[in-house]
This record gives structure tokens, C-alpha cells and sequence, in this order.
DNA sequence: AAGAACATCAACCGCTCCAAA
DNA sequence: CTTTGGAGCGGTTGATGTTCT
């Protein structure tokens, strides 16, 4: 491939000084970028554009958050994964302030060697022993979950686009701040799993899971801080039927059943997304709670998992 | 205290994509 | 239609920091 073109002229590399970055948000402060390759001349660095880019992309731009992930952070970032591989660009528009990079090397350093210790495949994410029936039951959940979140990342529904753009553009319909700068598509999951607790708890359709209940405690779109539920499910093990229960009309939805019903009902999107606009969009879920901490926070300090952590 | 091993993350490289000529 | 060049992406490297022996 030849040598780099900054070898080639001579330009500077490695870690940026503070007067380079100096130099460099001063610049861009008052032109703007531009063109990334001019710019290194014109802001009076020895660098090459590609370098200007991403040192302010990845380090100064100012809307950036630096430091420790949050656990709900970390959920996203596996759930995205999950769902579209290694394209950390796509990943990075569902985490507001972090970086493509920042979220590649946190997945590397940190999530991968995580999930690979639960014995969960980091390119699968599926369970990598079949003794492990409890995680590859909650990863068969999660996958009927993702399967609806892919279609909404995805692009518009054959129904109603006009549902679709409000979902995909945070915008008019939504009058709340935290709605305004980001994308939806998760959300509307977050809430499609709130509901589903939540429903659970309505119709009280417990099941057994190893003589263990898992005490959930949810925060979903409708609920403040103050306001959380807590629903509780129980999990049938050795149970033919997969019941990590979805309630419905009464009865109770594996994961292959909610996914066949997604695939084939669009009306239930509408329908869906419908409840979530007028019913549940007008709160505040700024302080969504944590996704891990909690279950983890109910499985006991004696869980294995919680070992991991 | 010192060196080895490991972890972290900023930065680089090579590649692809895509718009403009 | 083809070529060109800028921008962006993902994989990888290597300097630095931390922990272990």
C-alpha cells in the first residue's frame, strides 16, 4: 500500500500536545472544520487531515462525555451489538456524547472479555454451552426483543410512515427535551419491556424459575423516579414450553411466538406504537433505571453472575 | 523495589464509500 | 461510465499506566 502520505510530507505524529489541540479548537471554533484535508495549513498544524479529524471527533469536540460507562451504557452497547456487529459508527448514534472509538475499545477491553466469562459467544451472543439453559432462555427473549428493534432501525414500516417519522425523528410530535436529541428506536423498546413487565405483574402470570424469583424492578417511559414498579417474574425451567412469560389476553407468549407475531402482524406495531405516543411519551424517563444493577442487585451477591461484575 | 505481565485507550493505517468531475 | 479524491469506518498498534510476582 506505500507509505502514508504524512510520512511522505513530513508531518507530525503521535499524541497531540495542548497547543496543537489548542490550535486546532481555536480554529474550528471560528471557521468550522471544512475541508479536513486544508485545514492542518490553514490552523498552522504540522499534521495530517485525517489526524485533525479524529482528534477533534474522538477528544475535543465539546459535546463529548468522557469517562466510565454507565451500566445502562453498557445494556445498549450489547444490545446494538447484538444487533449490527462491529459497526461502532452505528452503535455511537444510539449512545448521545460518546464516540465510535471510545465504544470500540470499551467493547474491546471490557464487554467482550465480560461476556465471553458468562460463557455468552461476543460475536453470537448466544450461549456457548447448552447446559447454560438460563442465559440462552433470556437470550432467547432478547432476541425476539431485537428482531422488533432491527425493524425499526432498519427503516419505516410498510404501515404508517407517519408513525415511523415520528419514532425516527425526535421532533415536533415531542415536547419533552430528552426526546428531542436523540434517536427513539431503543426507547420504544425500553418501553415495549416496561410494558410487558408491567403486564406481567397485571395478570399475575408467574411461572417457577429454579425455586428462584427474579424481582425486577422497572422504570419505563411512564414511570418517574418515584414512581417505579416492580414486577416479578418466575421462569419455568425443564418446562417444554419456553415461558419466560409475555402475557397476553390472558395467556402467556414465548419468544418465538412474539417474534413470529412481529414478523407477521404490523398491525401490532402500529398498535404499539400508538399506546407508546399517547400513552406513555408524555413522561419524564430521564432517570430510567438500571438495567443490570438491578437485576444483578436481585439475583444476590452469591450469584455467579454477580462474581463477574 | 524492580521487573514482568496485563490493561487501557489515543492514534494510526488501510480500506470502502460516495459525490463530483 | 469511469476516474478521482475526500471523508469516514473498523481493525490494529503502541505508549502509558496499573497490577502482580
Amino acid at each position: 500500500m506505500g507509505r502514508s502520505p504524512s510520512f511522505e510530507k513530513g508531518l507530525k505524529k503521535g499524541p497531540w500536545t495542548m497547543d496543537e489541540d489548542r490550535k486546532l479548537v481555536a480554529y474550528i471554533e471560528e471557521h468550522g472544520h471544512g475541508s479536513w484535508r486544508a485545514l492542518p495549513v490553514k490552523a498552522g498544524l504540522q499534521r495530517c487531515g485525517k489526524s485533525c479529524r479524529l482528534r477533534w471527533t474522538n477528544y475535543l469536540r465539546p459535546d463529548i462525555k468522557r469517562g466510565r460507562f454507565s451500566l445502562q451504557e453498557e445494556q445498549t452497547i450489547i444490545q446494538l451489538h447484538a444487533l449490527l456487529g462491529n459497526r461502532w459508527s452505528a452503535i455511537a448514534t444510539h449512545l448521545p456524547k460518546r464516540t465510535d472509538n471510545e465504544i470500540k475499545n470499551y467493547w474491546n477491553t471490557h464487554l467482550k472479555k465480560r461476556l465471553t466469562k458468562m460463557g455468552i459467544d461476543p460475536i453470537t451472543h448466544k450461549s456457548k454451552t447448552a447446559a447454560n439453559t438460563n442465559l440462552s432462555h433470556m437470550t432467547q427473549w432478547e432476541n425476539a426483543r431485537l428482531e422488533a428493534e432491527a425493524r425499526l432501525v432498519r427503516g419505516p414500516p410498510r404501515v404508517a410512515s407517519h408513525f415511523y417519522q415520528r419514532f425516527h425523528y425526535a421532533s415536533a410530535p415531542f415536547t419533552n427535551k430528552s426526546l428531542m436529541s436523540q434517536p427513539l428506536c431503543l426507547d420504544v423498546l425500553k418501553a415495549w419491556q416496561g410494558i410487558t413487565l408491567s403486564k406481567l405483574t397485571d395478570l399475575n402470570r408467574l411461572e417457577t424459575f429454579n425455586n428462584q424469583t427474579i424481582s425486577v424492578e422497572t422504570s419505563t417511559l411512564n414511570n418517574t423516579k418515584s414512581e417505579k414498579r416492580t414486577s416479578e417474574l418466575k421462569i419455568s425451567e425443564g418446562s417444554s414450553e419456553d415461558t419466560l412469560g409475555c402475557a397476553k389476553d390472558g395467556g402467556v407468549q414465548t419468544p418465538h411466538e412474539v417474534s413470529d407475531m412481529i414478523h407477521q402482524d404490523d398491525y401490532l406495531i402500529e398498535a404499539f406504537t400508538n399506546h407508546l405516543v399517547n400513552d406513555v411519551m408524555g413522561g419524564d424517563y430521564e432517570d430510567d433505571n438500571n438495567y443490570w444493577s438491578n437485576i444483578l442487585g436481585n439475583l444476590g451477591s452469591n450469584s455467579s453472575i454477580s462474581s463477574i461484575f
